[in-house]
DNA sequence: AGGCCATGAAGCC
DNA sequence: TGGCTTCCCTGGCC
């Protein structure tokens, strides 16, 4: 931004008296910049709330004077001091310039100015072989690499709304994953513990079981020998098995037989990882301990093992794919780690991948096995190019913002399953941009071999934050989870082939269905469209995305 | 429309 | 270690 409109956005205090008055006192520590002009006045009579009564006492004399009003126009709601302000100014965010950056958390700037903003790649450290640069390389690049067609193929990217349901869910969803065979029917976990099953392809064909779960269905991975049945682990403590046609569950493992007995006690699985060479499911709870279960069998395997620091959550678990008994976990106590499950015990892990902050999720790549991504609340994707090589450190830190764990389902970075090159992610954006006046969230692809952003994409009428993101295993299709609804992209040019743009398919559920029929029912012209992607039907009428005057009363907070 | 709340980690003492 | 407060660009409901 500027320095002129960050000066404008500026608080300005306002001493009015009274005609009478004399000279202002000197105790007043207000600077001249601050002091409000006469072409000003208007716009404090508009604001009240803010003026404030001070009587001035000058001196010994304790003469009667008329009090004098200040006017505090702008404090700050972050550190609630005054000369200058934090918050929304139309569908753009002002940070607290006393706290550190919001997106890098470093001192010095604010997200405005911060160079991670500015330059997604900003400090992401090069690959090993540009800074090692010898004659060899010199040749390399001078004579060889203008033959070279690039490696990487072009990244398709699912950058149109093709079709979605509204408010399937009754509470946030958590989870999503797709059917291993069949290309339309994509898996949704919620915070109630109930899974649902859509086929969007034929778009109505939905379903949400109930009786899944209690509480948070965390995560879930689908039977390797039966891709009509589905694991999922729960915040209830428990491990279903669930088939897909008629809903009904089977439970695997039980944490909590006794019920509830305080929250000291209440065990809670979050990460779930299937050994499909030894018909495993492992899961792990919020003590820090793992669980191992024989599907085969479903018994318990020997005792849980305590893999990250006790008492704390362990969030994420995964096989890696091509060396199923290499087994990677991350958690609350700032690790992902990385175990060999021939001699799991208690501190035996390989190596223990350290970061700053709670760490939400770590994958190995999806072909070779080879690189681990990991998504970690200190708003930085790590990325490791080599499980065979140095462990210490990470490869490539990329400042991404995502650092939001209360009341949102946490961000993961999902690798792309498509892309030969395991360098293309998926991951949502917590911090919002002004596009045309409306505060969206995006959802952004990332090359997390270069830091680079490969494309951003939002749709006007989704205006929560879109933390639940999975990339199709076989098509170029992104599905997400935002809030309570699930959204299909697909390419554009897809897209437009398939059909035009006005034929989205959408659905709409709960209240928002009853809401719609009534609206039907009463008034036909209605627009189906407007409606069914707008949560509160604060939709302006026209065609046009959000206008701002309509954003900034749901939006603004000035 | 405004208030409330679910909810969780970090930091302090 | 445990209890308490703070954080303060959420989303949904009453």
């Amino acid at each position: 931004m500027p320095s002129q409109s960050r000066r404008a956005s500026f608080p300005k205090v306002v001493i009015e008296r009274d005609a009478d008055s004399e000279e202002s006192s000197s105790e007043e520590e207000v600077e001249d910049d601050d002091v409000q002009t006469e072409e000003e006045e208007e716009e404090v009579a508009e604001e009240p709330e803010n003026v404030v009564k001070v009587e001035v006492v000058s001196g010994s004399k304790k003469r009667e004077r008329a009090p004098i009003t200040i006017s505090l126009k702008k404090v700050c709601k972050v550190c609630k001091k005054t000369g200058h302000e934090a918050g929304f100014k139309g569908a753009t965010y002002i940070d607290c310039p006393m706290k550190p950056c919001f997106l890098c958390k470093m001192p010095g700037h604010t997200t405005m100015t911060c160079p991670h903003r500015v330059a997604t790649e900003y400090g992401v450290i090069p690959a090993p072989h540009k800074s090692t640069y010898n004659s060899l390389n010199y040749i390399f690049a001078r004579q060889l690499r203008p033959n070279i067609p690039r490696i990487k193929p072009a990244f398709v990217i699912p950058d149109q709304v093709n079709c979605a349901v509204i408010r399937y869910h009754s509470r946030r969803v958590t989870c999503l994953e797709f059917h291993p065979t069949n290309n339309n029917i994509l898996l949704s976990g919620d915070k109630k513990g109930q899974l649902g099953v859509w086929d969007f392809g034929k778009v109505y064909e939905k379903t949400v079981y109930g009786n899944v779960h209690g509480c948070i269905l965390n995560n879930m991975k689908f039977n390797p020998t039966n891709d009509g049945a589905i694991y999922s682990a729960s915040s209830d403590g428990t491990i279903s098995c669930t088939d897909l046609e008629t809903g009904i569950s089977l439970s695997l493992m039980n944490l909590n037989p006794d019920g509830w007995q305080g929250p000291s006690s209440w065990r809670m699985l979050y990460g779930l990882a299937i050994n499909t060479e030894k018909s495993l499911v492992l899961v792990a709870d919020n003590f820090g301990y793992l669980y191992v279960v024989d599907v085969r069998s479903n018994n318990k395997l020997g005792d849980s093992i305590l893999i990250h620091k006790k008492g704390s959550k362990v969030v994420g678990l995964q096989c890696n794919p091509v060396q199923p008994d290499l087994l990677l976990s991350c958690g609350n106590d700032h690790f992902a780690r990385i175990w060999d499950m021939r001699r799991l015990e208690a501190g035996s892990s390989l190596y223990n991948l350290s970061h700053k902050r709670v760490v939400n999720s770590a994958y190995f790549s999806p072909h070779s096995g080879s690189k681990i991504l990991t998504t970690s609340q200190d708003n930085r994707l790590r990325v490791w190019d080599s499980i065979f090589g140095e462990l210490d450190s990470p490869s490539r830190e990329i400042v991404h913002s995502h650092d939001f764990n209360r009341h949102l389902t946490p961000f993961r970075a999902e690798w792309d399953p498509k892309d030969p090159s395991e360098s293309l992610v998926v991951i949502g954006r917590y911090i919002s941009e002004n596009y045309n006046g409306a505060a969206l969230h995006p959802i952004d692809f990332i090359d997390i071999s270069t830091g680079q952003l490969v494309a951003e994409v939002m749709d006007s009428n989704i205006t929560t934050i879109s933390p639940v993101n999975k990339l199709h295993p076989r098509e170029d299709v992104l599905a997400t989870g935002s809030s309570r609804s699930l959204f299909i992209w697909k390419p554009k040019e897809n897209f437009e082939i398939e059909q035009p743009r006005d034929e989205k398919k959408i659905i709409l559920c709960g209240k928002a269905e009853k809401k719609l029929k009534k609206k039907l029912e009463g008034d036909s012209d209605d627009d189906f469209d407007d409606d069914a992607f707008s949560s509160k039907g604060k939709k302006p009428k026209t065609k046009k995305p959000y206008s701002k005057s309509i954003l900034c009363k749901s939006k603004s907070k000035c």
